[in-house]
Order: structure tokens, then sequence, then C-alpha cells
DNA sequence: TCTGGGGTCCTAGGACCC
DNA sequence: TCTGGGGTCCTAGGACCC
């Protein structure tokens, strides 16, 4: 029996919840994100800004030259997780297999429950409704056999879309699309298989497996599995964070002195508090550097025991930083990242790693 | 035109161990 | 003096996603 996995997905989730918020937006185009003046990007726009060309990750300034009425409006992630977490509540009385992407989309495992509902169609309209009765927000739903699929109709008629495939239509469905449409084709796979005359989800499809290989190496293999609509990967209700870091971009390029070390000590502290809110230790820390001219380095190093100590992760990024930096460089970005990331009580790691040093003695 | 911040996964070389 | 193979961990960079 094929399984009903649904991708749901808010549309122009950070930009509708400020309409929402205020009514004055209403209508009007909206762009949330950081000021042009500090280097900001567009996280969200509405759709009357869309109509401009503005759209996501386009650099603020830009975005203002694009359509001058704009409204920014700084983003208030603290405001968009209380509405996610009242849709992802909505979700969760469907099904208990939810797998949250991100604030404002999910998938969802409903193979048990759609009968239940009268079919897809019929437990998408559900849906749609039961978050516009709660959050007054329109939602786009895909359902499918699977997950990729699905992810890929609910993209098709945003926004406020219903898109259900027929099982056994996966590949007919995906084979019009163009390549970028696949999970993992960004914009370097795109250009190599464009290159390689490969333009449209079916013609990868149709290739032979020699042919993507030679263009994509390994991934080209899996690269046709899912160009043929197959995906079996599960809808995961829970999942390991691997890694916990944070970054400033700078307004304005800094040269290293008190400005970037204090920074750093900055970004250490709240990466040291989010690793404690989430009871977890790093063994390895990063310190992450963008020069003037975008070129991005990381330098890392681990240590013999996990820390969530801001001291102890911020000498650390510091004596990385040493080891890096030159007269006359000027940095746009300073990051901090923790990985070897290890669960539980910090007390009990202590003590444990106490023990294993006086083993060793 | 001038490029955010939060992540995940993959590759590749080298060190090191058995 | 020349030389294995497998496994694991570490580091650096890059593609990609939302």
């Amino acid at each position: 029996m094929p399984r009903t996995i649904i991708h749901a997905d808010l549309d122009a989730f950070y930009a509708s919840v400020e309409q929402l918020d205020n009514p004055e937006l209403r209508g009007k185009p909206v762009v949330v994100g950081g000021s042009p003046e500090s280097r900001g990007v567009v996280m969200a726009a509405s759709y009357e800004a869309r109509r401009f060309g503005v759209r996501s990750a386009l650099p603020m300034s830009r975005a203002m030259r694009l359509c001058p009425r704009a409204i920014r409006v700084p983003p208030r992630f603290d405001r968009y997780s209380e509405i996610s977490r009242e849709v992802m509540a909505v979700f969760r009385a469907v099904t208990p297999l939810v797998e949250p992407m991100s604030l404002d989309e999910a998938f969802l495992d409903a193979t048990e429950q759609v009968a239940s509902y009268g079919g897809p169609e019929r437990l998408g309209r559900h849906l749609k409704g039961e978050v516009r009765k709660h959050t007054s927000l329109t939602l786009s739903v895909g359902i499918a056999a699977n997950k990729l699929v699905a992810k890929v109709a609910s993209d098709m008629r945003k926004p406020d879309g219903l898109v259900v495939v027929q099982p056994g239509t996966e590949a007919a469905f995906l084979a019009p699309l163009k390549v970028r449409a696949l999970w993992g084709v960004g914009p370097k796979a795109e250009a190599v298989l464009n290159a390689a005359g490969f333009h449209t989800v079916g013609q990868i499809a149709s290739a032979t497996a020699a042919q993507l290989e030679a263009a994509l190496g390994t991934r080209g293999v899996f690269l046709q599995q899912m160009a043929h609509g197959i995906d079996d990967s599960p809808v995961q209700t829970e999942h390991e964070r691997k890694s916990v870091g944070a970054e400033t971009t700078f307004a304005r390029d800094l040269q290293d002195g008190p400005e970037l070390r204090s920074e750093l000590d900055r970004i250490a502290h709240s990466v040291a508090r989010r690793l404690a809110k989430s009871e977890s230790m790093g063994r390895t820390v990063v310190l992450k550097l963008r020069y003037a001219n975008f070129h991005t380095i990381t330098r890392q190093t681990s240590r013999p025991q996990p820390t969530d100590d801001a001291a102890e992760i911020a000498s650390t990024a510091l004596s990385l930083l040493d080891g890096v930096v030159n007269d006359g460089d000027r940095f746009r970005l300073i990051g901090v990242h923790c990985t070897n990331l290890v669960k539980g009580e910090p007390d009990q790691l202590g003590l444990w790693a106490g023990d294993r040093t006086r083993e060793r003695a």
C-alpha cells in the first residue's frame, strides 16, 4: 500500500505574520530582513513585494531598489516560533508522525489517517482550514506517496495551494520540471547538468547511468532515482542536533582589534548559552572568518573534553584567530560553531572525564 | 548588485593504529 | 630499503536547504 506523505508549507511566513499582527501592512509590499545599511538580506517577502521581483536571500539594498515603496520590517523570531508551535500542533492533531523542517514547513505521514478523512484531497483541505482557523494564515499542501514528490507538489501552486499526486504518476508529474526542482540540485549542479544537456527531470530519468555518472559522479545514480520519483526516506519525528553555531556580519568590515575580539566573545557566549539550553556540550570549536572580499575560511580544533563553558569556547576561538590573522586583514563576518556534540548533564560529563583522567594517571 | 544566519551532508587528504 | 590494507578520527572546504 502506498504511503500518504504530506508536505505543508506556510506562505511567505514571516511576512504574513507581520501583516497579521499589523493590519496597516496588509495588502502592501512587506519585506522582512536586516537593513540595507547593515548588509541585510531578504528573509521573506509578501506576495505584493514579490510582484516587483523581490525574493528571499536578495540583498536588502537591491530589494529596496526593486520596490522602493516596500515596507521593511526587522524579523521577530520569537513571534514566528510561537505561531509555528500552533501550526505544528494542528499537524500533530492529525498524525503523530510530523517532521518539522523549519518554522514554516513540515512533512507529515498520514498513511494511517487518510481514509478516515475521506481521502487525500479532503485531508489536505482539512489541514488548510484548521491552520487558517487557528492562525489566519494560508498553507500550501502537497500530498504524494513520498517526501520528494510531496515537497515538489506543495511548491506547485503557491500560495494557498493543494496538489495531490496519485501513486504511480510520480515520474510523469516530475518529468516536465526543471532539474533545479529536485532536492539537492542547486545552482552548481544545475549548471553542470545543463552543460551536459539535461534541462528537465524527464531527461534525467531517461538518461543512462553512465551519462549521469560522467556529469555528477556517484551522485548521478541517486539523482536518477529521484528523477523517477522514487524516495523511500521516512518521516522522522526525532533528530539529533549535530552542531550549534552563531555568526555575525558587521555593518562595516573590521580589522583585528578589541572590537572584533569582543564580538567573538559575545558570539562564544551565545553559543555556550544555547549548548547549555539543549543540554549538550561540544568537543570541537570552529572559528569562521569571512574576509572583506567574501573569501571564507574555517579553523577548528578538538579539545580533550567537551565543554559548554563560554570562557573556554571563547579562548579556544581566540587562539584559532591568533593563528590566522595577518596585519591589514579586514573581515566582514566572524562566527563560532561547536560540533562533535555530546548529550548529557554537564556535571556527569565532568565527573566521567575526571574518572578517565585518574585512570590514566 | 554585492551577497544573512541557522543548519546538514559530502569529499579528500593526512595522521595514526593494528 | 621498501613497503600492505583496513579503519577511524581530524581538518578544511564547499554545495545545498530553509
